[in-house]
DNA sequence: CGGGATCCTTTGCGATACTG
DNA sequence: CAGTATCGCAAAGGATCCCG
């Protein structure tokens, strides 16, 4: 595999930490949300409804480390204001992201479908 | 956002189980490794130098079950053969992984450097 | 060679409570 | 509202030993 200068495994250890961010969970799902466009606080928690407040505030604070995402404080003082939005860099990730994604959306049904066939022959096996 | 029919976040229950799969830091390793062709167990082992025999066994194992991976016995026995490699399902994926990668190789230098200047931001806050 | 089984440490992460 | 701090469980994963 050939990915510009780089070689996998000859340099995976240096992309592998990207791609565990890029891959986390979490980290993608707020990518994506926020494509959509800037977004408080609480209306990412509101819409991604499976994350603890806690995880959203790590993974937020890990993207900003990492400049793909920016926070701007609107109103420091009651109620606080906080918004978070895709940096340039963060931008440029959703492309691939979206096509991993539109990948995962098209065979999500087929990738079940072998799971359960998998587990199916597996049981057999254990009687038989 | 808009996937085929679904959108984000009102699916993205059921897509991101499989993001997690494919975001997988080993299962993508593996998945990489395999587009270059057929590997033998302790091939594969080798190539991915930092995972190991343990989480090698389990992410084929899982990769083997959703369809991405198939496994060859090629000899039953001494010294056993094992190949595996990437089943049609699988192939499919490598497009949109390696866009990512690309993404990654080209963006782990910016991201390491913002990552350093965010630290010694914040460690300037801390003494002043 | 290609694993399976076991142990044991580390990490992830949710729940809860508190704050400006 | 937008967090921080602490606790504690459960899952991830490395190390090691064993086997056909």
């Amino acid at each position: 595999m050939k990915l510009g200068n780089m070689s996998v495994p000859g340099d995976c250890a240096r992309i592998s930490p990207i791609l565990s961010r890029v891959g986390d969970k979490w980290a993608t799902l707020v990518i994506l949300v926020l494509s959509e466009g800037p977004k408080r606080y609480g209306v990412l928690r509101r819409e991604i409804e499976s994350i603890s407040q806690r995880m959203l505030t790590v993974t937020l604070r890990a993207l900003e480390r990492d400049g793909l995402v920016s926070r701007r404080v609107l109103a420091e003082k009651n109620p606080p204001q906080v918004e978070y939005s895709l940096t340039e860099l963060g931008e440029s990730l959703i492309e691939p992201l979206f096509a991993l994604c539109q990948w995962s959306a098209l065979n999500v049904d087929e990738i079940e479908r072998r799971r359960a066939a998998h587990d199916a022959r597996a049981e057999g096996e254990e009687v038989g």
